[in-house]
DNA sequence: TCCCTTTGTGGTAGCGCTACCATGATGAGA
DNA sequence: TCTCATCATGGTAGCGCTACCACAAAGGGA
């Protein structure tokens, strides 16, 4: 008399705790006419389960349309990672693709990401310390962030670990997405150097970033390579702000002998070079081409739009999480950071920005009148 | 015998399962003397405790450092509400700030956030009503999107909330978290005005966004209010696209007696004003002042830096999201929608593009030379 | 005085899932 | 033929928290 009663008790008990009616796992194992445990194995892609009790789960899950519990998962799961996204580049264009890319990441890993801006933070080095006392495992850290040694440090002797994401300095305490700036910037030279030019000018960037560094190196080496000279007129120093490649493209354009193609290492200052060069009523691409780097969304809004190198920005910061969690879930916590080191591929995208040189062009010329 | 060995079973269980020894609930009730439900309630804020109990409580937390276990939370708390955030319009800088907002809320909440984009997809309709079936109960629109009549219906039609970030059509069908547009224009025209210019240049929006509209309004109340009279020629069309403004902008600054100051329906249409304007030779601000509107990225990255509007993208998204949690928080499922509509405050940011008209200005003079 | 509300607190039973062990069933090797 | 390892599966006991009920104590009106 009792048992049913209090069968029915729970039944309404569910429902009124359940506003809707999303099926459960138990829902699919009756339908697949197996365990919970069975089910759950499947979802997890676990390699016991034969192949027809595998289908079976899978049309059940299908014919339900099934979806997992996150709350339920990582609470059954044991703890939960935590994963602490710092930046203090506030470049928002960046931003958003890194953003988009962790959360996707995280999501579907079921890890809990903190976004934290250290912009205003007098003391990193008191934020990251209260950040893995109060339970975070992982950092990722973007550009200008990955290159400070003492934040790398830092995380790794308070037992975190951290992910650079961008060139930084990769010295093996920790893990790092990056592409091969090099090679990058060698390729975009090749790329300039095809369409016909000789004297080609090259914006540096902020030298405290390595970044800068290695795009200049991929540059002079393509330049060597195809035995063109790199006059040190030629190269002229930037910071990867707008402002500072006005300063840096006026200088090129201002030699008697000028340049007719400019290289600048990020799209800020490849910007402010068709800017100077407008200024001067160059026609970009016609007069002189103009080349970014990063693809940032200031390569495609402005006119003409930029040939660039694209990163996949979104899928570093995604392998970046995938990499966290991955050391996270070995068994033996002791003795840990196989900080593993990946190059992903980038992009050369053609835009509007290059062409073969004018033959005037390669000749000062005074500006035209209108 | 046997209970004291199965508690010690259980003790170590629960230390395997537990990798981090995080205190719980049980930890802090303990410490407190009281049940783990007085707890629970005031983590919550319920009213039916004792203030000596409540502090006894919040001492303990604070002692123990707790944080409540999220994943718990929620899957005690019932179904997890599940927004979607929309959008189609890839401006990235716009995007960032909208997801930190999104995310810190969601955070908070313990929402779970799904970013979707429309981009690729061909039949938003479709993708609309999957994201419903597979139980999202909101959707955060901004700008392009909240337009669209048609998305708007369909959600409320299939039991769904839409929120919309950004102008829109605020009808009450939906909630709306915004700024006040034509204030806002009003405002910087004033501003504008005050710095002495009387001959102003206007660049309006796509004429397929609200937004538009409504900021040419603003304009045109300033300029009423001020007696200046608005000859049509200094009011010209755009995009919202920087090309769009290069095109505008050159119209402007081509008429026989050309307008001491611009202010462009948006900074990517302000910029290209800039560089039309540098292409004539003409100093920002000191030939002629630039304005913008919605103080994106490309404000601060070109050089002068725009003076421009300021949107609380941020706050906007994250009232957003607290919107649509408080419908779902009502208990009475069946009659919702007390459609909310919030106007929330912007800013004029006040940058290096705007001056008071120098007195030659004021007339055509040719392009400078050199 | 006896109700009946209101208020503070505790107990219990889950939320949906997975870790861990236990169990049959299979096949390989002695 | 009888082990013993291996595989596929099931059972059980939680993960940390909250919804719901129960209950004692404290007023407040008849």
């Amino acid at each position: 008399m009792s048992a049913p009663q209090d069968m029915v008790k729970t039944e309404r008990k569910r429902a009124a705790r359940r506003s809707n009616a999303a099926p459960t796992i138990a829902d699919v194992a009756h339908e697949a006419q197996c365990s919970p445990m069975t089910v759950s194995r499947v979802i997890n892609g676990e390699t016991n389960v034969r192949e027809g009790t595998r289908e079976q789960v899978l049309d059940a899950i299908e014919k339900l349309n099934y979806i997992p519990n996150r709350a339920a998962r990582s609470l059954a799961g044991g703890a939960q990672l935590r994963i602490a996204l710092l930046f203090d580049n506030p470049s928002a264009s960046y931003l958003s693709e890194f953003l988009m890319g962790a959360l996707e990441e995280a999501s579907r890993r079921d890890i809990h990401l903190l976004v934290q801006s250290c912009e205003t933070a007098p003391d990193i080095e008191a934020l990251i310390r209260k950040l893995i006392e109060g339970g975070i495992g992982g950092f990722i850290l973007p550009s200008p962030l990955c290159d400070d040694q003492m934040v790398l440090d830092q995380i790794r002797n308070s037992g975190g670990i951290a992910v650079a994401v961008g060139p930084g300095r990769a010295d093996g305490s920790h893990g790092a997405v990056l592409i091969d700036e090099f090679q990058a910037a060698y390729d975009m030279t090749r790329h300039i150097i095809k369409l016909g030019h000789e004297r080609i000018g090259f914006i540096v960037g902020n030298p405290e970033q390595v970044a800068s560094e290695r795009r200049l190196q991929g540059f002079r080496a393509a330049m060597e390579e195809a035995r063109l000279p790199v006059d040190d007129q030629l190269v002229a120093q930037g910071e990867f702000t707008y402002r500072s490649g006005m300063v840096a493209a006026e200088r090129l354009l201002g030699l008697e002998h000028r340049p007719t193609a400019i290289f600048a290492s990020n799209d800020d200052m490849a910007a402010a070079a068709v800017a100077m060069a407008h200024r001067r009523h160059l026609d970009v691409p016609n007069d002189i081409t103009v080349c970014g780097f990063d693809d940032t969304e200031m390569a495609s809004s402005i006119w003409p739009e930029l040939t660039t190198i694209r990163q996949p920005i979104r899928e570093m910061t995604s392998q970046a999480v995938a990499m966290i969690a991955k050391v996270y879930k070995q068994k033996p916590r002791s003795n840990r950071v196989p900080v593993e080191q990946m190059t992903l591929p980038y992009e050369l995208v053609r835009r509007n920005s290059d062409a073969g040189p004018g033959l005037v062009s390669s000749f000062t010329k005074p500006a035209s009148r209108e």
